[in-house]
RNA sequence: GGUACCGUGGCCGAGUGGCUAGGCAGAGCUCUGCAAAAGCUCCUACAGCAGUUCGAAUCUGCUCGGUACCUCCA
C-alpha cells in the first residue's frame, strides 16, 4: 500500500507523512470565533479536517485532535456596537459576554453534529487559558522580542525577522510588510506597522478583560493558538490546520511566537483548506454574502432556492479537493443532492446483497475492475486526501452494484473475495471515513408498519389491475414526501425525503 | 501597488506529458399498466498566442480574464 502524502503549506510540497511519535498524531485545527453564528465557510475546514481525522484514525494512528474555541477578544455583539456606546439602556439589555459566547458555541456544536463531524479530543477555549497566554507573552518579552506600551504588548517583527524567516509560510516579503502604506487605527503604539499585538489593554467600557502584569486587558488573536497547542500537543506537533485565510497573519505569527518560546516551528505539516466562494467571491463578513448554517438547513436566505440537508453540504464539499476553491451555487448543490441520493441508494442496495460461498469470478474483467476501483480508495486518500477521486470511483461502482441487485449482472460474476472486499470497503469509506449518512428522514418502526400495509394494499390493487387505487396510494404518498418505487420482480421500496 | 494561486465540455468539478475521471443537466433506447428509479448508449473539453517535445490540458514565456492574501475572517 502507498504511503500517506500531504501537501505542506510550509514547504509548498507534497511530503510523505511521518509522525513525530510513531503511532501517534497530534493535530491542531483553528476553531471558530464565536462572536456570531456559524456560516457555510465554517463547514469547509471542519468537514475537511474531520475526514483527515477519520482517515488518520483508520490508518491506525492514535490521534489527539485539538480544536479551539476563540471566545476572547475585542468582539461585540453584531450590529449593536454603535448604540451600546451611547445608550445606557442598551448596556443594561446587553447579554453577558459569556452568555453571548455560549449561545454561539452551542449553535456551532449543533451545526457540527448535523454535519456528522466527530468532536475533537480537546476543545480548549481562549478564556480558559489566559494564564498560559500571559506566561507565553512574558517569555517572549524576556527573550527580548516583545515590548510593552501603555498596557499593551506587541511582538517585535522587525527584530524577529533579523534572525528568522518571517513570511516563509505565507510567502510574504518582510520588507514589503514593513513598508506597507496602509494606515490602520490604533497603530501609533507599535514600533513598526508589521508588529502584532500579544496583549491589548482594555478600555473601561470593553466587555471582556483580565488582569495581567501589564494591566487589565485581553490577549491578542494569535497567542491563544500557540499557548493552547503547546499545552496539549507539546512544543512541536504533527499537523496544524485551518483555512487558507489564516496563513497570514495568524499562522505566520504563531510560528514566530512559538519559535521564540520553544525554538522551533510548532508544526511539522501545515495543512490549509481553500475557501468557499459564492458567485466567485469569497464568502465573508466584508462582502456581506454570508450564509449562516441555520439558513442553509432551512432555506431561509434570499440566495437559496431551497433548504439543503447537512449531508448534501458535506458531500458537496468532499466532491472537491480541499485545496481548491469551491464555488457555491444552487445548481451545484442540487446536483450534489441528486448525486448523493443515487450513491446512497447504491450503497443500501449493496448492503442487501449476499453472495454464496466459494463463488469464483464468472466475469474476470468485471471482477478485476471492481477490485481496482475499490483498492484505489486507499491510494486516493493517501494522495493528500483526495476525497473527490474516492467519490468518483464510488460512482463508477454504483451501476455495477445496481445491476447486481436487479440481476442484470449475476452475482456469480464476482468472486467471493472481491464481493466481500467491495462490501467492506465501500461501507468503511462512505460511512466511517467520508462520514456520510443517509439523507432520508427517520426510520421508525410504526411508520415502517404503516408503509408495509400500504404497499400490501397497493400490490393487491395492482394485482387486480385497479390502477386508480394503486396510483392514488403512490401519488398521495408522493405529495407527503414519501416516494414509492416499483422494483423489478414485483417488490416495492420507499424513501422518505428529509424535511 | 506587492505576493500567491487559478482559468477544463451547458453547469459543478478530478487530473500523474501519451490511455474515455466523476457528478448534474440534455438526447436516444431497454424495463414498466403508467410513473419514478435502474441499466445501456450518445454528448470527448481543457482562456488566447508562441515555444520545448516524437507527443502537452499537464512543462516554459507572453497576453487576456478571474480570485485570494497584504485588515477581522474558516
Amino acid at each position: 500500500m502507498s504511503e500517506l502524502k500531504v501537501y505542506n503549506s510550509y514547504s509548498r510540497e507534497k511530503e510523505i507523512f511521518k509522525p513525530i511519535t510513531p503511532g501517534h498524531v497530534g493535530m491542531y485545527v483553528c476553531g471558530p470565533t464565536v462572536s456570531g453564528e456559524s456560516h457555510l465557510g465554517h463547514a469547509r475546514p471542519y468537514i475537511t479536517f474531520d475526514v483527515i481525522y477519520r482517515y488518520l484514525t483508520h490508518l491506525g494512528y492514535k490521534v489527539r485532535y485539538v480544536r479551539n474555541i476563540t471566545d476572547a477578544g475585542h468582539f461585540e455583539e453584531e450590529g449593536r456596537a454603535a448604540e451600546d456606546k451611547i445608550s445606557k439602556k442598551a448596556i443594561l439589555e446587553k447579554l453577558e459576554p459569556m452568555e453571548l459566547v455560549q449561545k454561539y458555541t452551542n449553535l456551532y456544536h449543533w451545526a457540527m453534529a448535523q454535519f456528522n463531524t466527530i468532536p475533537p479530543s480537546i476543545e480548549p477555549t481562549a478564556t480558559g487559558h489566559i494564564t498560559e497566554q500571559i506566561t507565553m507573552i512574558q517569555k517572549i518579552i524576556d527573550a527580548g522580542y516583545a515590548y510593552e506600551v501603555n498596557g499593551s504588548v506587541y511582538f517585535d517583527v522587525k527584530k524577529y525577522a533579523e534572525g528568522h524567516d518571517y513570511g516563509k509560510l505565507s510567502g510574504r516579503i518582510i520588507d514589503d510588510l514593513l513598508e506597507t502604506t496602509r494606515t490602520l487605527e490604533g497603530q501609533e503604539e507599535k514600533r513598526d506597522r508589521a508588529d502584532f499585538a500579544l496583549w491589548k489593554a482594555a478600555p473601561p467600557e470593553h466587555i471582556m478583560h483580565w488582569p495581567s502584569p501589564w494591566g487589565e486587558g485581553f490577549p491578542g488573536w494569535h497567542i491563544e493558538c500557540s499557548a493552547m497547542s503547546n499545552k496539549y500537543l507539546g512544543e512541536q506537533f504533527d499537523i496544524h490546520g485551518g483555512g487558507m485565510d489564516l496563513l497570514f497573519p495568524h499562522h505566520e505569527s504563531e510560528i514566530a511566537q512559538s519559535t521564540i518560546c520553544n525554538g522551533k516551528n510548532p508544526a511539522r505539516y501545515w495543512i490549509h483548506n481553500n475557501m468557499i466562494t459564492i458567485n466567485g467571491k469569497k464568502m465573508g463578513k466584508s462582502y456581506n454574502n454570508v450564509i449562516k448554517l441555520t439558513e442553509l438547513f432551512s432555506g431561509d436566505n434570499p440566495v437559496l432556492e431551497k433548504a439543503y440537508h447537512p449531508m448534501v453540504i458535506r458531500f458537496f464539499i468532499l466532491q472537491t479537493h480541499y485545496h481548491s476553491t469551491l464555488d457555491f451555487s444552487n445548481e451545484a448543490l442540487q446536483a450534489a443532492e441528486k448525486g448523493l441520493r443515487r450513491l446512497w441508494e447504491a450503497y443500501e442496495n449493496l448492503g442487501k446483497l449476499e453472495i454464496p460461498d466459494n463463488t469464483t469470478a464468472g466475469d474476470k474483467e468485471l471482477d478485476e475492475k471492481v477490485k481496482k476501483l475499490v483498492n484505489e480508495f486507499d491510494e486516493f486518500m493517501n494522495d493528500d486526501f483526495n476525497t473527490a477521486k474516492v467519490l468518483a470511483n464510488m460512482f463508477e461502482l454504483a451501476p455495477v452494484i445496481n445491476s447486481l441487485k436487479d440481476k442484470i449482472i449475476p452475482i456469480s460474476a464476482l468472486s467471493q473475495d472481491t464481493f466481500n472486499l467491495l462490501k467492506e470497503k465501500f461501507g468503511l469509506y462512505i460511512e466511517d471515513i467520508l462520514g456520510l449518512k443517509s439523507v432520508s428522514a427517520a426510520d421508525n418502526d410504526k411508520l415502517k408498519g404503516v408503509m408495509e400495509l400500504l404497499i400490501e394494499i397497493r400490490k393487491e390493487a395492482k394485482g387486480r389491475k385497479d390502477f386508480a387505487t394503486s396510483d392514488r396510494i403512490r401519488n398521495q404518498l408522493s405529495a407527503m414526501g414519501i416516494s414509492l418505487k416499483d422494483e423489478k420482480g414485483g417488490g416495492m421500496s420507499w424513501t422518505v425525503e428529509a424535511s
